[in-house]
RNA sequence: UGGGGUGUAGCCAAGUGGUAAGGCACGGGACUUUGACUCCCGCACUCGUAGGUUCAAAUCCUGCCACCCCAG
């Protein structure tokens, strides 16, 4: 679909038209007030369907972003819907979020939020509202895998952005009720939607040049580790806090060679933000956290070729079988790459990369694709 | 004030006569709905200091200063 499609002469006309796959239909959008959900909005209208909009308030900060929202939707005369979830977002994402760090874990808030917190949000108030079905403007598609009849989510072709990494534990009820009118579209595309249809947000500015949403939407400053260590002063005195606390570097034999930040700073792979004395250039290996010690050491020792990954989530596939190849993305900007799984009796999977790939991070996710189609994803281990 | 050692960027540090490596930190940019990684660009007209030797000195020589160690 081009540009023109939607606009110009033809697309009032088209916008309210009863043809197309959503005709007397009604969805559910989530709309964050930024460009993508927002376009989203005008392609759902131009398939024929009946558009609502959701916003969830997720935390304090989320009120300016809302108004983006609704700026969109009264242009559009679409209905919208703010929903404060701000009890349940903090239960279900930022008490898991700084837990896991406490752990010595690198979490992924989103992928946690999706389905827990955004996507269960969205069914519900669809069925409360009668909407048959819900959408969102990621870029991403939903197919059925023909070997299993298991809906699964379509991956973008590579070099686009794809953001089915991050949504990859919804589960066959949500992925069933689920559409992406982004699906096949790119970004600059997206923009020039808006553009030619003079979206704005509620200062008026537009929204087609609305800067990408990054960092984390709870900790709007980007510094986690304050956060983390805010929260924790909140409820007092506690052993956790010596996570935020400096202590010593050692290399993998165990000999210190400088000192770090606290561990809650780093994740493996990491080559910055500790001192220590060498010329060379090292990397976050591990850390040990009842000593507060965290282990450096050179690239190669970065490199891994076994991890374990847990919490799985089946999506394509309805399980592994020992030896099954699949292409597993193990963060979220990262190729694919092949491996081997082998499930084990707890319904952890063994994986086995063909090559070594590059600091896997315990806590980050290891989404496991065949072809273009997410077979499953789960959590990596501790190793 | 006898002996030995060391002084190179905010930190670590290579360089022993030929025109200042590298890592961390820092600043700017790309990438990015997590954390990271990665990639660009910038970052000592100068090597504690004052002289000397040399076509050429961070490198050799001398004085001075600072710090460290060992002795009394």
């Amino acid at each position: 679909m081009t540009p023109a499609d939607i606009t110009g002469t033809s697309c009032s006309r088209a916008l309210d038209s009863d043809c197309g796959a959503g005709v007397g239909k009604s969805v559910l959008l989530g709309m964050s007030g930024g460009v993508d959900s927002s376009v989203a909005s005008l392609l759902l209208r131009r398939q024929g369907w009946q558009v609502r909009g959701l916003t969830m308030i997720t935390h304090d900060g989320g009120f300016a972003a809302a108004e983006d929202a609704r700026a969109v939707c009264d242009t559009l005369s679409i209905p919208l819907l703010v929903v404060d979830v701000r009890e349940a977002f903090r239960r279900l994402v930022v008490d898991d979020f700084i837990s896991a760090y406490l752990m010595g874990l690198t979490p992924n808030p989103c992928i946690r939020c999706n389905p827990a917190v955004k996507f269960s949000l969205l069914i519900r108030e669809a069925d409360r509202l009668g909407c048959s079905a819900i959408a969102t403007g990621h870029y991403a598609g939903i197919r059925r895998n023909p070997a299993t009849g298991r809906l699964a989510l379509l991956k973008t072709p590579s070099g686009r952005k794809d953001q089915t990494y991050f949504l990859h534990r919804l589960d066959q009820s949500q992925l069933n009720r689920l559409t992406f009118p982004l699906e096949g579209l790119q970004k600059p595309a997206v923009r020039q939607i808006a553009a030619e249809y003079g979206l704005s947000g509620q200062d008026g500015s537009s929204l087609a040049v609305k800067p990408d949403s990054q960092d984390i939407c709870f900790i709007p400053d980007g510094n986690y580790t304050d956060f983390i260590r805010r929260e924790l002063l909140r409820h007092g005195p506690s052993d956790a806090l010596k996570l935020t606390e400096p202590g010593k570097t050692v290399d993998i034999n165990g000999k210190t060679i400088g000192s770090h930040q606290g561990l809650i700073h780093y994740t493996v792979g990491q080559r910055k933000g500790f001192q220590v004395r060498t010329t060379d250039r090292l990397f976050v290996i591990g850390m040990e956290l009842s000593s507060n010690t965290l282990i450096v050491g050179p690239y190669e020792q970065v490199l891994k070729k076994q991890i374990r990954v847990g919490e799985i989530v089946y999506s394509g596939a309805e399980s592994f079988k020992a030896g099954d190849r699949l292409l597993a993305r193990i963060r979220s900007s990262a190729r694919e790459m092949p491996c081997q799984v082998e499930p084990e009796p707890d319904g952890d999977l063994a994986v086995t990369f063909e090559q070594p790939v590059s600091a896997p991070s315990p806590g980050q996710s290891c989404v496991f694709y065949d072809r273009d189609l997410i077979m499953a994803g789960g959590i990596i281990r501790m190793s």
